[in-house]
RNA sequence: GGGCGCGUAGCUCAGGUGGUUAGAGCGCGGCCCUGAUAAGGCCGAGGUCCCUGGUUCGAGUCCAGGCGCGCCCA
């Protein structure tokens, strides 16, 4: 920079404290303002390569949660990253739409408490206002994920509950029923009396037990025809399936007592007698299980007309214990899924009591139209009445309930449509091994779940939905399922008026009617609705216009990458987007896919809305700043809980954050005040100094580990790679050493060269990070690069920067650049290893000035460092500039001679020896402790063989690799050692170097003044003081240096002082005065 | 009962292919350094690496069994 030039400040100086989520808004405005995000979008248009993500759909049904945060935060970097390498994408986002838990909030909106009164207020309005509630969260998720920065094609998000969407589930349904795998079943199935419909197995998870106390119930049915008038006692905790009670069940290995109390006889299991016998009695006798087996029994509700022609009888079943009621078990097939199976098999009847909101069936006389679960203490009082009640009691266990809505779930016999998965599963376990699974342990669990997977309930009896295509002919007993909008129009023989132009929901298209093919009826589409997973499995095929547009399909299919919480999602989504994709491609649907475990509160408990111990999306954006938490989201071992809270996000700035932030400060603060300006042609790295070429080695290196672990799905290495050099490298020691160079007056090409480098560091360290933490990778490198010759809108100003018009305009925006490449002739393995070398040894040095209990203000003659390797020492010696000033010490030399502060140690080299002398190491071992070190030392060195005689006289001979030898450092020195390296203080101290030490505590005091009376950087001072003896000789002879450190235009000592300060310097009482000057 | 994962310092977690003295961050105590850094460094206290058995010259690491926790399934 010519003399000539003004100096002219070429970045924005910024604050010393930061507000970050201020910092976040600015730069989201501006993206915004500015399109940023739309040239994003289209960055890689036609480039020729392309990245496929599909997404999954969130669900539209309220605000975000901090949690959702995470998973978003690993979809957007992984797009992020991708459109820097140039990949064409789609950045499409999905919302989750259809489903109970839309209805159940709408429900709560409206004040509606069962199906009856949704039927009140209309399906169609019921329906719509579903469909509003969707639009609303999604909009205000997408303004949130906005917030996140999350950069995605906001108007082209899909809806799950979109026409396309919906037609092509029709498609995969009507490809299924081709196959002859739909089929209508009849099952009992978990049901809820609130929502008025049932659970499918995917929803009956752990999380869907909860512990409730039931009135149980120990009941006699008598035997008949008995000669020894004998009772079966029986025991439930659900009191109303006793009403359809149809065989009672006894293992026939079993041991059984005939119980005598009070005139009254019962059977009960001896190992069950304890929990259920209360009282005095006596056994009659005992015997096996078998004895009872095919004994007829009266039944509770005999006489109702509903089960009055059942012939009740006991069987035997395996799967009976005496660990819980009586060990004789009370079966209703009709109202319980075990008992169903049972009934199946012993060829016996299933029997309905209960309608869809728990209701007792007509035919169950006096309980009619009561509800099943409330019905308990009635029919407990009725039992008694009847004199077959033993006894009641209060039972607390986990029962099933409803995770929507939280009642106890009953079990209910009903009609359900199913697809068969036995035709698929081998398919979908080959396909789901052709993808990568990140961790790869979710293979295993997918592969678990393929097994044992039972096939798909697919119905639900409610009504914000898939509109299942399912025609059910009533006359004679054919279904049909209908594949597409045309189809149906095709077949429609009534209602298509009603329906046209209606998206295909509830309730306009159960007003269509088609001719049954089997019979020629007139037949309705079934009542129910899709289960929701269908919505979010078909995505794959239908967002990427599979139906409509086959080459934008082969483009996009499938997907690169898919990303969410594995809990729950092998048996969810990943379940259904395979199923649903294999079963129209015979493809699975992607090639790697990335799943990461819960969120959990800082304490690491759950969290839950109702606990208060969530934390919502926009508090914790205002907060704590989307940056650090994406940050952490990144470092994180995905596969394990995070606990997240302030203090990990607190901890987080403190960690990276800030040093990142600081280094860019120290920066920006002494270019302006030097005002360099990036030059289009630096000088050549090799031109530079050491520690610059390091850092810029270094730098490079972290590029290429960083591109490595991104392109193999693994951020958090990634960012942890990053963090690292950005703390510890750049700046606790390449920024730390090189203050100097910055802070000298003179601008030579030292200090460009310095600035280059860390500019270089800097920039790079912008876009490398730019895919993790958007906003503050974006605000530097907006000030770093386009702020000093470019205008914002790509304009180029002239001027003493360097650059030449012609020059093209770099991107406005870090998210418009390219990834950064690695220049591997750039990377110097040496160097690294010479200063890793270095980095030990001041770390050894100061930990002996600190065991020594010597400052490092106190300069020493010499540091003595030996290392295993002579190499290393050689590059420490080499290189000792960078630890004289670090460690104040005057001599960097390596130890050759011992001198006594070093004794040799051998050890056995035992990689070596142990696969060579096995069993009689331990013996070798215990030679070598006996063996003199000095002399083995010598022959080692001398590449000499060392001869052993064992314990028991046998001679051995080892070769020089074979043994280690290495220094130890002996006692009574200042001194410290590592693995790699051993330090020895000189403190041998002459009068001149105490006189340099006290003249550094003079400084470092005056520094500490300068900074209580709010100088600047670069205000000059008149400094006084009064002081005697060794302090006033101290000042005396490094006067000049003393000066120029403080930035002293004069520096006296005298005892008439303007402003007086007391402070004490070696020890002295010294007054000093320091005005501006 | 089965599948998967986890169990290492007070807390949160790292610890390719077995190797000699098991680490980091936070927290705690002490000291040092500091005109980028309400930052950083060094020292210290703090460990039956869940238990038992096995393989091996040698196990935090491999194998078997168990215990505990989490997720999923039955």
């Amino acid at each position: 920079m010519s003399e000539t030039t003004a100096k002219r400040a070429a970045f924005a100086p910024l604050p010393t404290k930061v507000d970050f989520p201020a910092l976040e808004r600015e730069q989201l405005a501006w993206w915004q303002e500015d399109g940023v995000v739309q040239d994003y979008l289209h960055k890689n248009d036609g480039s020729g390569t392309t990245f496929s993500f599909i997404d999954g759909p969130i669900t539209a049904n309220n605000p975000m949660g901090v949690h959702h945060a995470w998973g978003r935060s690993y979809k957007d970097l992984f797009q992020r990253y991708h459109t820097m390498l140039g990949d064409e994408q789609r950045y499409q986002n999905g919302f989750d739409c259809q489903g109970l838990w839309v209805e159940v909030e709408v429900e709560k909106e409206l004040g509606l408490k069962n199906k009856r009164e949704i039927e009140e207020f209309g399906i169609a309005n019921f329906v719509e206002r579903c469909k509003q509630r969707v639009l609303t969260y999604s909009a205000r998720q997408a303004e949130q994920s906005k917030r996140l920065g999350y950069f995605m094609d906001w108007d082209d998000s899909y809806f799950t509950m979109s026409d396309e969407n919906n037609y092509t589930i029709w498609h995969f349904l009507k490809t299924c029923h081709d196959r002859g795998w739909i089929y209508k079943g009849h099952d009992v199935m978990p049901w809820c009396p609130r929502c008025g419909t049932g659970l499918s197995e995917h929803e009956i998870v752990t999380e869907g037990y909860q512990e409730r106390t039931h009135l149980a119930v120990f009941v006699a049915f008598p035997i008949v025809d008995d000669p020894e008038d004998a009772n079966l006692m029986v025991w439930t905790t659900t009191p109303w399936t006793l009403s359809v009670n149809t065989m009672a069940s006894v293992n026939p290995e079993l041991d059984y007592a005939l119980v005598l109390q009070n005139e009254k006889k019962y059977w009960v299991a001896v190992d069950a007698l304890k929990n259920a016998i209360r009282g005095e009695h006596e056994i009659v006798r005992t015997a096996k299980g078998a004895e009872l087996v095919g004994k007829r029994y009266r039944g509770p509700f005999d006489d109702l007309p509903a089960v009055a022609e059942l012939d009740r009888h006991v069987i035997a079943w395996k799967d009976v214990s005496p660990e819980e009621g009586t060990g004789i078990v009370h079966n209703a097939p009709g109202a319980g899924k075990e008992d169903f199976a049972l009934g199946n098999e012993n060829d016996l009847p299933a029997i309905a009591p209960i309608d869809e909101f728990g209701n007792f069936l007509p035919g169950f006389g006096w309980l009619e139209g009561r509800g099943a679960a409330e019905a308990a203490k009635d029919i407990e009082k009725y039992l008694k009445e009847q004199g077959i009640l033993y006894r009641s009691e209060q039972y607390t266990h986990r029962y099933p309930v409803c995770w929507r809505c939280g009642t106890d779930l009953l079990f209910r016999l009903v009609d359900e449509w199913f697809i068969s998965m036995d035709g698929m599963r081998e398919q979908l376990k080959e396909q789901a091994r052709t993808a990568n699974w990140y961790p790869s342990f979710g293979l295993e669990r997918e592969i678990d779940w393929l097994e044992n997977m039972h096939d798909w309930m697919i119905s639900k009896k409610r009504y914000w939905g898939l509109a299942l295509p399912i025609f059910d002919c009533e006359e004679c007993g054919n279904f049909e399922v209908i594949g597409s909008e045309t189809e149906l129009k095709e077949r429609a023989v009534a209602g298509w008026e009603a329906f046209e132009g209606h998206t295909p929901h509830r309730p306009y298209l159960d007003s269509i009617e088609i001719e049954c093919s089997s019979c020629g009826s007139r037949v309705h589409r079934v009542k129910d609705v899709g289960n929701p997973w269908l919505d979010a499995g078909i995505v794959a095929m239908s967002t990427l216009h599979y139906r409509n547009d086959k080459e934008y399909w082969e483009k996009w299919y499938p997907a690169d990458l898919i990303s969410e919480s594995f809990p729950g999602q092998f048996r969810n989504w990943f379940y259904a987007l395979l199923t649903e994709s294999v079963a129209l491609t015979g493809k699975a649907p992607f090639k790697n896919i990335f799943t990461y475990a819960l969120m959990r509160d800082e304490k690491g408990a759950e969290m839950h809305k109702s606990k208060g111990n969530a934390i919502w999306f926009d508090d914790a954006a205002e907060e704590y700043g989307v940056d650090v938490m994406r940050w952490l989201f990144a470092t994180v071992n995905p596969s394990v809980n995070m606990n997240f809270g302030p203090h990990v996000t607190d901890e987080v700035r403190r960690r990276f954050i800030l040093p990142l932030w600081n280094s860019y400060s120290f920066f920006v603060t002494y270019a302006n005040i030097d005002g360099w300006h990036p030059a289009a042609n630096p000088t050549p790295v090799a031109e530079r100094t050491l520690l610059d070429r390091w850092i810029i080695s270094q730098l490079n290196a972290l590029v290429t580990t960083v591109r490595e672990k991104m392109d193999g799905y693994d951020p958090t290495s990634a960012a942890r790679a990053i963090e690292y050099f950005v703390v510890e490298e750049l700046s606790n020691w390449y920024i730390r050493r090189n203050r100097r160079r910055f802070w000298k007056p003179e601008s030579d090409a030292d200090k460009a060269n310095a600035y280059e480098t860390l500019y270089e560091a800097l920039v790079t360290v912008a876009k490398l990070t730019a895919p993790i933490m958007p906003f503050l990778s974006d605000a530097m490198y907006r000030n770093l690069v386009v702020a000093p010759g470019f205008t914002p809108g790509g304009g180029f100003i002239p001027g003493d920067q360097g650059f030449t018009p012609g020059d093209t305009a770099p991107p406005r925006s870090v998210h418009l650049t390219d990834y950064p490449t690695a220049d591997a002739s750039l990377i110097d393995a040496d160097l690294n290893r010479a200063m890793a070398a270095v980095l030990d040894v001041v770390k050894l040095g100061r930990a002996a000035r600190s065991e020594a209990n010597i400052k490092v203000r106190q300069p020493l003659p010499a540091i003595l460092v030996h290392t295993p390797d002579p190499a290393d020492a050689e590059a420490v010696v080499r290189l000792k500039d960078q630890i004289t000033d670090e460690l104040n010490v005057k001599d960097v030399r390596a130890i050759t001679e011992l001198g006594g502060i070093l004794s040799y140690e051998v050890k056995p080299n035992l990689p070596l020896l142990g696969p060579k002398f096995g069993k009689q190491l331990g013996a070798i071992r215990q030679a070598i402790g006996g063996l003199d070190a000095n002399d083995v030392a010598g022959k080692v060195n001398a590449g000499q063989d060392v001869p052993l005689t064992l314990g028991d006289g046998t001679p051995v001979t080892l070769a020089p690799n074979e043994l280690l030898v290495t220094m130890r450092k002996n006692e009574g020195y200042a001194a410290a050692q590592s693995d790699a390296a051993t330090v020895v203080l000189d403190t041998e101290l002459t009068p001149e170097l105490i006189a340099e030490g006290v003249a550094r505590d003079f400084v470092r005091t005056i520094q500490d003044l300068r900074k209580q009376l709010e100088l600047n950087i670069d205000d000059r001072i008149v400094l006084a003081f009064d002081a005697e003896g060794s302090v006033a000789d101290a000042v005396a002879t490094h006067h000049d240096w003393i000066a120029a450190e403080v930035l002293a235009v004069s520096l006296t000592n005298t005892n008439d002082l303007a402003e007086i300060t007391e402070v004490t310097i070696a020890g002295e009482s010294v007054r000093v005065s320091i005005t501006r000057a």
